[in-house]
DNA sequence: TTGAAAGCGCTAACAT
DNA sequence: ATGTTAGCGCTTTCAA
């Protein structure tokens, strides 16, 4: 046994190996093992009737002896084409709004002994096109997709070929699918309202690209309320492109060093609110903040505002039930099921917990 | 097009639907239409030698036509069992750790074409075998497991069949298969020895379930850094236990109402960090915290505390690495990977950024 | 209650 | 350069 430290840091200890490979027992092995024939066996193992208690303990003890696991590819292949997988296709599994739904999706086909095969586009269209590419060739039995592009014709063979598949967060376009998204517009619109109605005049808006649907959607209920309140849009305080919090801090920080600086924010996401709530805590300065997304510790950072709230976990539960409804055949027209939004308060004023 | 909504304020709105199923083109449909043999279009779609240019022109043009897409299902059947898949299992997809090691896992995997397939655990170690065998059963070609369980002889018949694991954060117990953890021990003794070097005498310990193998040693680092100090370990002010941070939190306010309170907290892990800083925060107290894990916006909760930091990133990708060495071939003796720690100041002291 | 034979869609080995 | 045949491990007829 010797230790060894790589260069990064990584310590690493050797141990003894001592594994000799053999090979997978097949249903013909148990089969010839329990003295039986093969579909004695396939009974046995699907619990399918007709098989005298007898021989069924025989079988189920050659199994337990030769650690026999069914081969799920072949029996894919033979029985109704069912993989018992789903694909979910996300924007980024670690960032925690996909992850939950991610999470949500699996406790729905738990129970139904249905696994997940997930992958991440990274907000890119032509992986997002590569990984239904993959998933379909793997014949996923459903697809769910956050899509990252901005048509979905390229599924139509797929959806022909019967294919089950639910949009989340993002409606498809060229496609009649299922999907599930947020009341965006109206969510934006009375975050912002809530800022017209505390007397602001000058909101600014930062937000992540609106080459994403949500983003475009969310300062189109930006601009609605604005223009029910008289309030002409000032192009100079709207920052649409912020992708990460510190770019989102960046654009906080011009913002308010403009000569006539806004006097409240809207954000388009989480990060654009973690980026301007950042600013304005390095600044010391107090502002009025709505955010769209909710997100984990927002009650306890250092200055008030206020999040455009909604339930990742709910969207991945809905969408992945209907997907299951579809698999069981229903076939009824394709769904928009939109999710609502609500105001809620987070953040703290001063150094202790608001009371 | 119709529009309800339901009782829990979802709306639904329904579409039209018109797709007819069509069966899956195989490549005898193919080889069919392009008036060539089955075996012919095998090696196109392989990207093998020995095509004429006109008739992989041809072949292409029918599968493009078509909307042919190899089932990998049968290609696995057939060609040496790999399903260019590997298996995950963690303890919760939603908690960040988790995410963010399947994340980068996904990242290793992607340019070999290979996909994940993940569950999680929810750490009951039954649910963690149900996972690895239905993942074996779906013949994935690696496995990485967060292991819930305290005992996994029970993978030895995987093992000796040729499936390569690697095993992260918690070590194998019972058989000798590769790990990549962390320093767990060390780090905790660090983190504490950082409080005792501050003054303290009184430092509590609040942590997860030491049924948790990091928690364990997390606890061993701590008394091995009070023995060190001539410190006798107080059992009164060790909160071994609270999994959520409304628990951590609840022990925290509860050491703190002691008649003889700790003068600082060591926290196991970034959940009872979050659970102590907020009872704290909550009470306008300001104690020493250290806590292991790093966590995002931990620079931003109003008061200051210091975290033993690692990187989940880089062990997923250590652990996905080593997996693929492995299926290369590589048959070196079972490695053990521990991953350094290192201590952060995060937080901030009153209500502006740290100067 | 049990078993034999065919075949899922592909790749591998061997012709031609 | 192209094609034929067998067979991966299972389920599905159909027979006994």
């Amino acid at each position: 046994m010797d230790t060894m430290t790589t260069t990064d840091g990584h310590q690493i200890v050797g141990g003894r190996n001592g594994v000799e490979t053999i090979r997978r027992p097949t249903m013909p092995d148990v089969a010839r093992a329990a003295g039986v024939s093969l579909k004695t066996v396939s009974r046995v193992i699907n619990n399918e009737p007709h098989v005298s208690p007898k021989t069924e303990a025989q079988v189920r003890e050659v199994v337990a002896r030769l650690g026999f696991r069914r081969n799920h590819i072949a029996r894919s292949l033979r029985s109704s084409q069912t993989s018992a997988s789903i694909g979910l296709v996300i924007g980024d599994l670690a960032n925690p709004f996909f992850s939950t739904i991610a999470r949500a999706a699996e406790i729905v086909a738990e129970p139904r002994h249905f696994m997940l095969v997930a992958g991440s586009s990274d907000e890119d269209p032509e992986r997002e096109r590569e990984l239904v590419s993959s998933l379909c060739q793997r014949r996923v039995d459903g697809l769910l997709i956050v899509p990252a592009g901005k048509d979905h014709e390229y599924l139509v063979p797929e959806l022909e070929m019967g294919t089950p598949m639910v949009f989340l967060d993002r409606p498809p376009v060229g496609i009649k699918v299922d999907s599930v998204v947020l009341d965006n517009r109206r969510g934006a619109r009375r975050g912002v309202e809530h800022l017209l109605a505390r007397g602001h005049r000058r909101v600014a808006m930062v937000s992540d690209s609106s080459s994403i649907f949500t983003m475009a959607e969310r300062l189109r209920g930006y601009r609605a309320a604005l223009v029910a309140a008289g309030i002409e849009e000032d192009a100079s305080i709207v920052r649409i492109g912020p992708h990460r919090p510190e770019e989102a801090e960046a654009a906080a920080h011009e913002l308010l060093d403009l000569p006539d600086p806004p006097t409240a924010f809207f954000a388009g996401n989480n990060r654009a609110t973690v980026g301007i709530i950042r600013a304005l805590w390095e600044r010391g300065q107090e502002v009025d903040v709505v955010g769209v997304d909710d997100f984990e510790l927002a009650d306890m950072l250092p200055l008030p505002f206020v999040v455009v709230s909604h339930d990742p976990a709910e969207m991945g539960r809905v969408a992945t039930e209907l997907l299951f409804r579809r698999l069981d055949g229903d076939n009824t027209p394709p769904q928009k099921i939109v999710l609502p939004t609500e105001l809620v308060a987070r953040g703290s004023r001063g150094g202790g917990a608001p009371s």
